[in-house]
DNA sequence: ACTGTTAACTTAACGCCGTTCACTCACCCG
DNA sequence: CGGGTGAGTGAACGGCGTTAAGTTAACAGT
């Protein structure tokens, strides 16, 4: 790569920030963890030095966070808008379900740097909780349930005990998918959608009264 | 730690790989993962230098696959433990799942050693791939949904479809369960066995006839 | 046009890592 | 009691994340 590059003018500092999350992003899809990536090639990726990574971002794992929530951003409003308009708990709770396997699925190796890697990171000392990708699409789910329970629709079940259940079940999804699917297994490939459909029936099957 | 050891006696060579292994365990379980544990940790911890590991082990990633295995050596008995006995269909199947979850849960570490960050590893150039935790826990899966069809009491669903989205859902149990209740979670803890009970009946209600 | 200031970088280095290679023990067999 | 060899050491390599100090170039003010 080693890009060559002209120093940013006075004002335009952060054009280098833009460039670093760009890079960091390819760079991580390639290598397939951030382990892979290392804070030098990056750096070289873009035409600079290393150090000069550090005038933009606290660490390495800042870098990589920030690199994944530029994608995971507008994953609650991704969710938002996958159950607009549907009125029916039911339908609503697999909409969800389905969009979160989705979005999931499509950015892979950034879903496993949110939600499986740098979750702590996610979660420590930060002030904007709300912000995190998974923190919102929680309250929609308890939120879904807790109608869902209330007009009737479902069995009455906890709705937090009910959530983290549902939760995991496509998170689950998303990374037995995701590495069925990509990796040298000893298992045969699945069909995403067959196994999501499959999911969803089950879960509603299992919640309606 | 620094223990003092003294040389191992000529046809004791495999002396030390036990020490060896033991120490990488309880110093993976305190660190939280591999990253956080040196070749150099461990060799010091049993009063050794670290190029003599290699006497024994390739390297550090079949080293802690090593631990992990013997910790999971016995899940595949543990899992058949616990549907001896049971005919039913779906109580087989809760049964199984139940078992995977509390397995898991109780080391959780080596769980995702195995199952999460190492997978590839295990994946990848093996002769014994049947040995493989999951392998075998998988085709069981399979077998009992397989039977339970057969048997008139689930419902007609693809077999491998379907273990694969059961797995997915146990899976997400113990990564999302062990997540929950040991970090700092912006989340509340959860009750385990409220979980797992309704995640087996949630999972029954939908699949029976 | 010149100069001083300062933002935007570079160079050099630190301590740690996994791993390799050459070497030295100390035990056991004959 | 000497030679052979299995068990282990010491020093080093290249790479890593990160820091501290130095350098360069763009601008503001005169």
């Amino acid at each position: 790569m080693t890009a060559v590059r002209t120093r940013a003018a006075r004002g335009e500092g952060d054009r280098l920030r833009d460039e670093v999350l760009e890079a960091a992003e390819q760079l991580l899809v390639e290598a397939g963890s951030t382990l892979g990536v290392s804070m030098r090639q990056i750096a070289d990726c873009v035409g600079v030095t290393a150090p000069a990574l550090y005038l933009h971002f606290d660490d390495k794992d800042e870098l990589f966070f920030e690199v994944c929530m530029r994608r995971f951003g507008e994953f609650h409003e991704y969710l938002l808008a996958a159950v607009d308009g549907l009125d029916d708990p039911a339908e609503r709770l697999a909409a969800l379900g389905r969009a979160y396997v989705e979005y999931g699925l499509r950015h892979p190796r950034q879903y496993e740097v949110l939600f499986v890697d740098k979750k702590e990171l996610a979660f420590e000392g930060r002030d904007d909780i709300e912000e995190l990708p998974g923190y919102r699409a929680m309250q929609l789910l308890v939120d879904t349930i807790t109608d869902g329970i209330e007009r009737g629709v479902f069995r009455r079940v906890d709705p937090w005990v009910c959530a983290v259940d549902l939760w995991a079940q496509t998170h689950g999804l998303v990374l037995t998918i995701t590495t069925l699917n990509e990796g040298d297994t000893p298992f045969p490939p699945v069909d995403e959608q067959q196994v999501i459909d499959l999911s969803m029936e089950r879960t509603l099957h299992g919640l309606l009264t």
